[in-house]
RNA sequence: GGCGCCGUAGCCAAGUGGUAAGGCAGGAGACUGCAAAUCUCUCACCGUCGGUUCGAUUCCGACCGGCGCCUCCA
């Protein structure tokens, strides 16, 4: 096996990675505000991290992974005040939908799902370490602040002592109450509207609420430790979101708070960033509706490298569509397949190691789904010459049973039974018309099927279908 | 203004100091009753201009073009 190897936001270089144990990879990854569904380009950071915890997988590690679901924040509370309700009634039905739609893209399990709300009192008391500190201070209101001139590091991940902030544009919006402009909330005095929607807790200081960044810090330490492998999280959390965990979390506890930071770049539609107020987003329900399969998306998303921009355009969905087609067509001939050849395991080797070294040098995705397609045309090319070797074939299975394993790429097959009989009975209907070299019967009877969306393709071990 | 990223074939996209992976689309051929699938062959001088070098798409600089962060936005 080679070194793993991931580039580190904290040192702007690619450098080996392993757990600190040894054995298992502690992991935080910055999880939805679900107060609407997450768009595609929430999913394009979630996919590059569960590509991560594959790959890690893959290299003989246990992974612990924390992802956490923001529900109370200032937009929550806005909408469920216009809908006169609580947060919860407006969390809960997109909690449940983030999971659908991260289920539909094939995106495994986390080992854990924290919600904020379940977890004030570890955040009051994070609060009040701050403060024992002396790096946070209240202010008239109730509200409590991190100050930042108290904490020497600050800015070390995002580079900010290389800054030089705008002037005038940050300052001028923020609240009279701090210290320093830049100072940021670790808990907020609660308001009228936080009452009202069930966003206020008791504290030492009063009712409030957390600020958003504390959540994260007080989650992560709580599941993982107050020191842990990895965190993770679109490239746009790099300021503020995670300069403020650090500052706040290693303010209280003296160590280092992550190991390694990893962030992934973002999608754009045509040319823009994908987000909600430039209005160009897409979901993964209307990827179903479409009939884009969650491979295909997968298949785009992997396409290009995590810390490259990716562009979704006008086709995007459609190559990948077929370029995953090829590897379902693939899978299904291997499963058929009765026998192989000494060259085809020496594909199934090279390929394993092509797609191995790629993953492990940064998760270079792309390499890696060159090295499955080219171990794809050299299988089909061995499979054509129709050897015998069991074992052979046995070891291209095992091969590709590992690839698909990290990617998970093979569309899923039609499961509706009724158009699987109707199926099979057309195939029926038309090898009779074929075999009294009926041909314009038979022809028809493609018709018929290619107008239901099937295709159809004869092999010497008969007629297989597919959806198209 | 500060910080950062990118510009490779019709489209998407890796990569390397010594003349460029893979996918989609396209072209020619094989196979097929016809198709489909599959196989074979084919399709790029890497934004522009300089510099370093025996040699640069790959290093440096400038320029042009695109994008992001500095606004609790993945």
């Amino acid at each position: 096996m080679p070194e793993f190897r991931l580039y580190n936001t904290l040192t702007r270089r690619v450098e080996p990675f392993a757990p600190a144990d040894g054995h298992t990879v502690r992991m935080y990854t910055c999880g939805p505000t679900v107060y609407n569904p997450a768009h595609l380009g929430n999913f394009r950071t979630f996919l590059f991290e569960d590509l991560m915890r594959r790959t890690l997988k893959l290299a003989g590690w246990g992974v612990e992974q924390i992802m956490n679901l923001t529900d109370v924040d200032d937009k929550i509370i806005r909408k469920a005040a216009a809908l006169g309700t609580t947060i919860s009634h407006v969390t809960e039905p997109f909690t449940e939908l983030f999971h659908q739609d991260r289920r539909y893209l094939r995106i495994e399990d986390a080992e854990g799902y924290p919600k904020a709300t379940a977890h004030i009192p570890e955040m009051v008391a994070l609060v009040e370490r701050l403060i024992a500190k002396n790096v946070a201070y209240e202010a008239e209101d109730g509200s409590i602040y991190f100050a930042i001139d108290r904490f020497p590091n600050y800015g070390q991940l995002s580079q900010l002592d290389k800054r030089e902030l705008r002037t005038g544009a940050r300052v001028a919006q923020d609240e009279y109450a701090k210290e320093n402009a830049q100072d940021f909330a670790l808990w907020k005095a609660a308001k009228d509207e936080d009452e009202a929607t069930g966003a206020a807790w008791d504290s030492p200081w009063g009712r409030g609420r957390p600020g958003w960044h504390l959540e994260c810090s007080a989650m992560a330490m709580k599941y993982l430790g107050e020191t842990f492998d990895l965190h993770a999280g679109g490239i746009d959390l790099i300021f503020p979101h995670h300069e403020d965990e650090i500052a706040q979390s290693e303010a209280a506890t003296g160590k280092t708070f992550a190991r390694c930071w990893c962030h992934g770049e973002f999608l754009l539609t045509d040319g823009a960033k994908m987000a909600k107020r430039v209005g160009n987003v897409a979901n993964v329900v209307e990827l179903r509706e479409q009939g884009i399969s969650g491979t295909a998306y997968r298949h785009f998303v992997f396409n290009a490298h995590y810390r490259k921009q990716l562009n979704l355009g006008e086709d995007s969905l459609e190559q990948s569509r077929a370029a995953v087609r090829r590897i379902g067509t693939f899978a299904k001939r291997l499963a058929e397949a009765t026998g192989g050849t000494e060259a085809l395991v020496a594909a199934a080797s090279k390929a394993e190691h092509a797609f191995i070294d790629a993953l492990f040098d940064d998760l270079n995705a792309p390499e890696a789904l060159a090295a499955l397609f080219t171990f794809i045309t050299e299988a089909n090319r061995e499979l054509d010459t129709g050897g015998t070797d069991v074992a052979a074939l046995d070891r291209a299975r095992a091969a590709f049973r590992m690839i698909d394993g990290v990617l998970d790429l093979v569309p899923e097959q039609e499961a509706d039974a009724e158009l699987a009989t109707w199926v099979e009975e057309r195939i029926e209907a038309r090898k009779a018309a074929r075999e009294r070299r009926d041909f314009g019967a038979a022809d028809a009877v493609r018709a018929e099927l290619v107008a239901r969306g099937i295709s159809i393709e004869d092999s010497a071990q008969g007629t297989r279908w597919k959806r198209l």
